[in-house]
DNA sequence: GTCTATAAAGTGATAGAC
DNA sequence: GTCTATCACTTTATAGAC
């Protein structure tokens, strides 16, 4: 094996772990199956880390950071906000179903965090990113669409992440295509409920959508 | 030991691996740890199953089809339907915050049947009993509180239970009892929103709600 | 730094006495 | 039926040669 620097053969072992644990599992990562998927000796894992647990625990943390930045805040306004909001789960959910054992991952990694005394407040963060990727949704949607929000945008993202987090749960689960398209134009409308018209500002509002019907939407 | 019949041996060893799964995780629910909790030899558990994944298994089918009776289908009509939907949220709320680890056991069950060929089809159906519960509150509520459903009613079910599992993932992850009250107050309002008086029916409708408005119901 | 070899502990499962 | 003892295997981690 070619000599590498330890930060180098650390984040490789992460990479490894990463792929290993979306294609079989955290259970499934044991020392041996990570440093076979990174081509690597178990010496050389002991090398990079002291110990299994302190790899998973960089693991977590790698996927918390890598979400705080990327995610769903790639917005593209769509004239309404409905259709935004819409055109963004549908890019998550195009994500989803092209890469199911990640999102899969993340949820197993987040049940190991919750059992491991040490990682206990990193459920916690990783929720906190998805929440402030949600509330960059909403708040870049404000002035783009010429829209204010009728409640809290902190308390918009909890309810976008819930009805996200459902709607993933829902899918890998019974993996119904149709039954999650629905529910997105859900999503959409009820978020859209939230919007209304700018009352003074500079920039004139692109569109005005449906803000108080939610029931006949579909 | 005393001399049990092999089929109370199997239904102690299910709750004793439902112990043992809820206090410590799937993955420290070995064999050992089982039988300890059941105060058993270790042979005992291999009289009375071949494998410790055909005890999983059981296990698993087990608590879908509890969760088929029970769960929150126990409806209290509250006069609205605002009222009905967020007394029974409550209630699970209730039983969620007294026995996290139990819907912690739940996920971690279901993304083990994930990873496991044979358990596949599971989660689907573990899901779809939600869905079943689902339904049968909103079928409930409706000649109770004489109203009828905007959208099919599966579909509703569909977007309850998204809320729910978002719900109770977002307060495990973060234990925010105030967020998650005011998730629940969203979802109340939200699902009340699909209900509208029904036109002609025998018994008197027992109160109308804001069916309309989502926006300004909190 | 990287390897092979191995220690030490845990795992599911079984044999055989009673 | 139930037990103790043990097998065969896998796991994490380390020792020591190179």
């Amino acid at each position: 094996m070619a000599r590498l620097s330890a930060n180098d053969r650390r984040s490789a072992l992460v990479r490894a772990a990463l792929a290993v644990i979306a294609r079989d599992g955290v259970h499934a990562a044991t020392t041996r199956a990570i440093v076979a998927e990174a081509d690597m000796s178990l010496a050389s894992f002991h090398y990079a880390y002291r110990s299994r647990d302190e790899l998973i625990r960089e693991v977590i943390t790698f996927v918390v950071d890598q979400q705080e930045d990327a995610s769903l805040a790639a917005i593209v306004p769509l004239g309404d906000v409905r259709g935004t909001v819409r055109s963004a789960l549908q890019a998550y959910f195009d994500l989803l179903k092209e890469h199911p054992e990640r999102e899969q991952a993340m949820f197993e990694l987040m049940h190991y965090s919750m059992r491991t005394a040490e990682l206990e407040a990193l459920p916690a963060m990783q929720h906190g990113s998805y929440r402030t990727a949600a509330i960059a949704l909403l708040e870049a949607a404000r002035p783009l669409l010429g829209i204010t929000w009728r409640r809290p945008v902190d308390e918009l993202a909890r309810i976008l992440v819930a009805l996200t987090d459902g709607l993933t749960y829902a899918w890998l689960a019974d993996r119904d295509d149709a039954a999650a398209g629905r529910l997105m134009e859900y999503i959409a409308d009820t978020i859209a409920a939230f919007a209304e018209p700018a009352a003074e500002s500079g920039a004139a509002p692109v569109a005005s959508d449906r803000t108080l019907s939610q029931g006949g939407a579909q």
